[in-house]
RNA sequence: GCCGACGUAGCUCAGUGGUUAGAGCGCUCGCCUGUCGAGCGAGAUGUCGAGGGUUCGAUUCCCUUCGCCGGCGCCA
């Protein structure tokens, strides 16, 4: 090492040593005859003292440098607390510059906000910040821990390929055209999830893999087009079994970098009853406002819009002292989430009168029993959503985030997990007109139902439960997964409803098929959204500090300048213009000697 | 695909239908021996995202377009 120390690990007990360092220039004070300059390296920052004005003039900033100096205890008064650091300084004798550095495109200051696309386009000194650095080293110590808690479980970590067939996900897939075989195309992987449930069959027993995995679809704060999964699958087990090993590792990560120990076993909640109280599959439990159903109340109301499927409420404390602005604001709020508005009531904080464009409609009766009904108090402000249960659930649980963010309900030094269980096995399939054709997987189609369900989910398919689980955080699910189908009569059942035809089925996953002909092992895992995860823990808005090299919109790498166009050789050698001989309307047949499911 | 916001100096942002478009930070130069987001003085830096239109005159108003951010759709 061309160093002997790190720089942010000097303490008084080094006083009087004789040090080199090497390191950036992070900031330079110049008083003539005197110069600090803060040395910053990987472990942090130190000042340096320079008694010969010359030669630290021409430093500038982030000029990488190398000194040899002596550790001194700083004079009386002149020590820094806010530095680790502060107690000491380091003396120069003997200044290299191993480089210069070009005038910064934006200053590498904390204190110094800078927008995204300058940050990424020059990622590598934006990682020179102490807060965008420290999202990644948390993001790599994370990893470790998830390693040090499967390891010790004797998990095996083992890697699944990235050029692959496309798995059945729902999401568009990445493509690579083949040169080998012209107009046969690679499709990167949504997940490993098929070839994890051919490692149980191998007997691999208990798999992990932190994989990288490919969507094409459009971006969101927390979404990449690709991201990483913890992915995990493990044979032999129940639910339980899975479900406590997700709390081992999400203890281990929360207690080691949150410093916050979370008693297990998690709470657990069925998927309908999440739904009907938070109006989310991914309730956020850091505060207490629940839906209330108010359908049987409002029966037989003349008021039209009350009478349907639904009615429910979500109640805003102290929402009746908004402006009509304000008010009025909620109705843009839930039009720019696709619904009509929101019905409200406002009940007047002095006397309980309730008031408001929805009031004029409803009976004595219901204004009157309607504070009770909804769980509000005078002063409260009252939504209330109808139509079919499960938008209306939707709407309403959007307000209530809504709500809880607008009144300040959320308690930022708090972590709610919980686990979301029994999903439903399906939901309707609907053509563009919104009428149903069919039955869709809500998980994936290899997602067992649960016991009670597992011999007659075909009795009423939209009322079926599966072996699914969530794991929720703060309102964000990290992690899902379920518990698979390793019986053949099952998957089979399960496709018929689906309305996959044996052929089909061969066609899109038949390896998958022919695998579980020679004793699939029960097994069943987990996948958590392992950016998401940093991304909490880091305690940052974005997916993108947690990633190293993120891509903007619309897929864009500032940094390289992502994707180019390719030229006219690239093309053809790639073989993306290649016609195939027949059209293909499908995927192709995978074909298979012996395959006979 | 849809909705909304934004785009002015290297960075963060202010501003205006009318003379030469500003601030802070950064940058360059100078001064300064105890600073720590050092201080003081001087200086340089602009396709006001792009194209078109209205106007005597547009960075400002209108239209289109591009980029970017957030959300909806989409993403099991």
């Amino acid at each position: 090492m061309i160093r002997t120390h790190q720089a942010g690990q000097l303490r008084a007990e080094h006083a009087g040593q004789t040090v080199t360092l090497a390191g950036w220039v992070a900031r330079r004070r110049d008083h003539g005859g005197v110069t600090f300059i803060d040395l910053r390296d990987g472990s942090g920052v130190v000042q340096i003292v320079f008694r010969s004005t010359d030669e630290a003039h021409a430093l500038r900033n982030e000029f990488c440098v190398k000194v040899t100096g002596t550790v001194g205890k700083r004079p009386e008064g002149n020590e820094n607390p806010e530095l680790p650091t502060g107690e000491i300084e380091v003396t120069v004798n003997e200044l290299e510059v191993l480089s210069e550095s070009a005038p910064l495109p934006f200053p590498i200051d904390e204190h110094v906000t800078v927008g995204e696309e300058a940050r990424l386009r020059h990622r590598y000194l934006d990682l020179r910040r102490d807060g965008q650095a420290k999202a990644i080293r948390l993001r790599s110590r994370a990893s470790a821990i998830a390693r040090e808690v499967l390891g010790a479980r004797d998990f095996l970590e083992i890697e699944t390929p990235t050029l692959t067939r496309s798995t059945p996900e729902g999401a568009r897939d990445f493509l690579v055209p083949v040169r080998l075989q012209p107009g046969s195309w690679y499709a990167l992987p949504q997940s490993p999830q098929l070839f994890k449930q051919l490692l149980m069959v191998a007997g691999m027993e208990r798999y992990y893999q932190i994989a990288r995995c490919y969507r094409d679809e459009d971006f969101r704060a927390d979404r990449q087009p690709e991201f990483t999964q913890l992915d995990i699958e493990m044979s032999f087990v129940t639910q339980d079994d899975i479900i406590e090993l997700g709390e081992a590792i999400v203890k281990a990560l929360w207690g080691e970098l949150a410093s916050f120990d979370i008693s297990a076993p998690f709470p657990r909640m069925t998927y309908h009853e999440a739904m009907d109280r938070y109006g989310s599959d991914k309730p956020d439990l850091r505060y207490d406002i629940e839906l209330r159903d108010l359908t049987s109340f409002f029966a037989g109301t003349e008021f039209r819009v009350f009478q349907a499927e639904y009615v429910g409420a979500v109640v805003m404390q102290g929402g009746a002292g908004q402006s009509r602005k304000e008010l009025d604001g909620w109705q843009d709020w839930a039009k720019a989430r696709g619904a009509r508005g929101l019905a409200y009531v406002v009940l007047d904080a002095e006397t309980g009168e309730a008031r408001g464009p929805v009031a004029k409609n409803l009976s004595e009766a219901h204004l009157k029993g309607l504070a009770d009904a909804a769980g509000a108090q005078p002063g409260d402000a009252v939504f209330f959503a109808a139509g079919s249960k499960r938008s209306s659930q939707e709407l309403l649980g959007a307000a209530r985030i809504e709500i809880a963010k607008r009144s300040n309900l959320i308690d930022e030094s708090q972590w709610s997990f919980l686990w979301v269980v029994d999903a439903p096995m399906f939901e309707p399939a609907t053509d563009d007109k919104g009428k149903q054709i069919g039955w869709t997987a809500v998980h994936h189609p290899f997602t067992s139902p649960n016991e009670e369900w597992v011999d007659r989910f075909e009795s009423a398919p939209d009322e079926a439960l599966a072996y699914a689980y969530d794991i929720v955080c703060n309102g964000n699910e990290i992690g899902g997964g379920s518990i698979r189908i390793h019986r053949g009569d099952v998957q089979k059942r399960v496709f018929s409803l689906l309305g996959i035809s044996e052929t089909e089925a061969k066609d899109k996953f038949g390896f998958l098929l022919d695998a579980f002909q020679y004793g699939p092992p029960p097994h069943g895992g987990i996948a958590f959204g392992w950016d998401r995860v940093c991304m909490l823990l880091a305690g940052t808005d974005s997916i993108r500090d947690v990633i190293a090299f993120p891509k903007s919109g619309g897929g864009f790498d500032p940094l390289t300048g992502a994707p180019t166009p390719i030229t006219a050789d690239q093309r053809k050698e790639a073989g993306v213009d290649a016609r195939p001989k027949a059209p293909v309307t499908s995927i192709q047949p995978f074909s298979s000697p012996g395959a006979t499911h």
